[in-house]
DNA sequence: CTAACTGTCCTAGTGACCTATGACAGTGAC
DNA sequence: GTCACTGTCATAGGTCACTAGGACAGTTAG
């Protein structure tokens, strides 16, 4: 798993870790079961505290989309979300509306936002299937 | 234009408030020319500090969604991006990645969220068509 | 057992955010 | 001109998220 960090956005840290987790998970690039890096060796090639990993790695547990083995580290879990179906598209209403309002800021029209829309889900499907070959 | 805020939630208030008033912009809710409620009275109406009002009224004018106009007020701005459109399909981009990541977490495919991209799209773009009538 | 690893808890410093207040400049009605 | 409005700036103080370093408990190899 590789890691970018921004150290001058305005998001935390720890909430670009999870973020960058979830979408390896999203792109198979990380299955289950897979160790994520132990949290010192990553705090010191990041040049972060320990403790930004960790709390990275808490809210992802939180999350469910790792779990933790007392003294042997921590696994991506296979992960059936445990909302209901009606909740779980609420969510991403929500991050839609964020793109159809910036879309909508930045004159990008009907045709073309569905065929982004579209063009990125592929994108993260396909890397998947390729990840799931090896 | 009405305002909600969440004073419990992890989002600055300043912050909260630029993205009412772009979503409001973008259902056309708000339109080119609509002046914004001075700063005062939305402050004591919100309970919140002036500064906190002027802060998201000067974020907004830096992302070209208002301008202010000395002594009188600031005002929804006709807004063309001036940015190229290969840049602006980039922003969009970015916004999507986020909304597949949530879905394939969620279990949401590729019909489902192609259906919900369209249709929230329509939702803003009809909410802006009646607005227009008016 | 020791040693080296795993994640976790506790305490503390820094800075962003919000608040409060006063003072300032530009506009328009009178 | 005065007065009431507009947004802006400077200062100061309080709160909390974020980050940092030390000490701790569980696991595994030897």
């Amino acid at each position: 798993m590789v890691f970018e960090l921004n150290y001058k956005s305005a998001k935390p840290v720890y909430l670009q870790l999870v973020d960058q987790v979830k979408a390896s998970v999203a792109s198979g690039a990380a299955r289950a079961g897979d160790p994520l890096p132990s949290i010192r060796p990553l705090a010191e090639e990041l040049r972060v505290n320990r403790n930004t990993i960790a709390k990275a790695y808490t809210e992802l547990e939180n999350q469910g989309v790792i779990e933790t083995l007392p003294g042997k580290g921590c696994f991506i879990t296979s992960q059936p979300s445990p909302l209901r179906k009606e909740a779980r598209l609420k969510l991403v209403t929500q991050e839609l509306d964020d793109a159809v309002i910036a879309a909508l800021h930045l004159q990008v029209d009907r045709a073309e936002f569905l065929r982004l829309a579209g063009e990125r889900f592929e994108s993260f499907t396909k890397r998947r299937a390729l990840a799931l070959q090896d």
